[in-house]
DNA sequence: CCTTACGTTTACGTTAACGTCAATTACTTT
DNA sequence: AAAGTAATTGACGTTAACGTAAACGTAAGG
């Protein structure tokens, strides 16, 4: 039973670019945003199944058309879940305005997916008919 | 009874550009990529509904965190419903694509609605500590 | 020790999606 | 007719998110 302990696997750059399709260039982008802070031993960078996690995070955030501001600006409120008061009531306005946001994109998927397979559908009709058509003309 | 007919209300560049937010280079732009095509008067553009209809799906992808190309893209099977059998297909085909990808961007919505979910219950938790001590220190 | 492979910083290049003038044209209101 | 109010094209500027190339350091293998 090999038994590996996640907190000690680590990755260089181009590991990690590489499993996530992207490129060391956009690492160290990411990085410089705030939104990777990978140890360093020497010079070299070395990321841990945290900075995994994080770079998860912003992908998903890409796909959802965000830009790495706003992205850095969730990865910070995962972070900080721990403060004062003050912080704490401030995050959760943020939160909430987050929540609104999604909730917002989730109702456009849903209306663009409705709309798609609408469109499909014609055209899928269409396309029945002009099949029909050319079996009459075929075999009729 | 003040029926308005809704083929005919037209709307000056600026009108629409108020309405929805966004400056007149903005529609100018759309136009360039063919996203709208309003009709002309002279030199001067006239909007009607359909460039109204347009515009929201143009928003509302730019919402979803497409490029203005898979915008047109969209637009254009929009538009091309009818066809030929080969060009039937490959919109089916194309359809399917954008299916795809929305269902991952749905995926990816209520994922992150879920996480920011939790992270505001534990934020709420610890306010709530926070807050039960001040009780204490402040009427024990 | 020399090459090869990978990593680093620095810096300039690129593309998309507009912003921002400027110069000109066209209604329309007085 | 003059003045004001929109609209038009053209062109250059800007920002984000990388791409790309240069010049250099370093650890491992033959």
């Amino acid at each position: 039973m090999t038994k590996i302990d996640r907190q000690t696997v680590t990755y260089t750059i181009s590991q990690l670019a590489d499993e996530f399709q992207v490129t060391s260039r956009a690492l160290r982008l990411y990085e410089e945003e705030g939104l990777l802070s990978p140890e360093r031993v020497g010079t070299r960078r070395i990321f841990h199944e945290r900075e995994r996690v994080r770079l998860r995070l912003v992908l998903r955030g890409k796909r959802l058309g965000w830009s790495l501001s706003e992205i850095r600006e969730l990865i910070d409120l995962y972070d900080s879940s721990h403060g004062e008061e003050a912080q704490l009531e401030r995050m959760l306005e943020k939160l909430e305005d987050r929540r609104e946001m999604l909730e917002v994109q989730k109702q456009d998927v849903e209306l663009a997916l409705a709309e798609l397979e609408q469109i499909a559908c014609n055209a899928q009709a269409a396309l029945d008919t002009i099949r029909a058509g050319q079996n009459k003309a075929g075999y009729g």
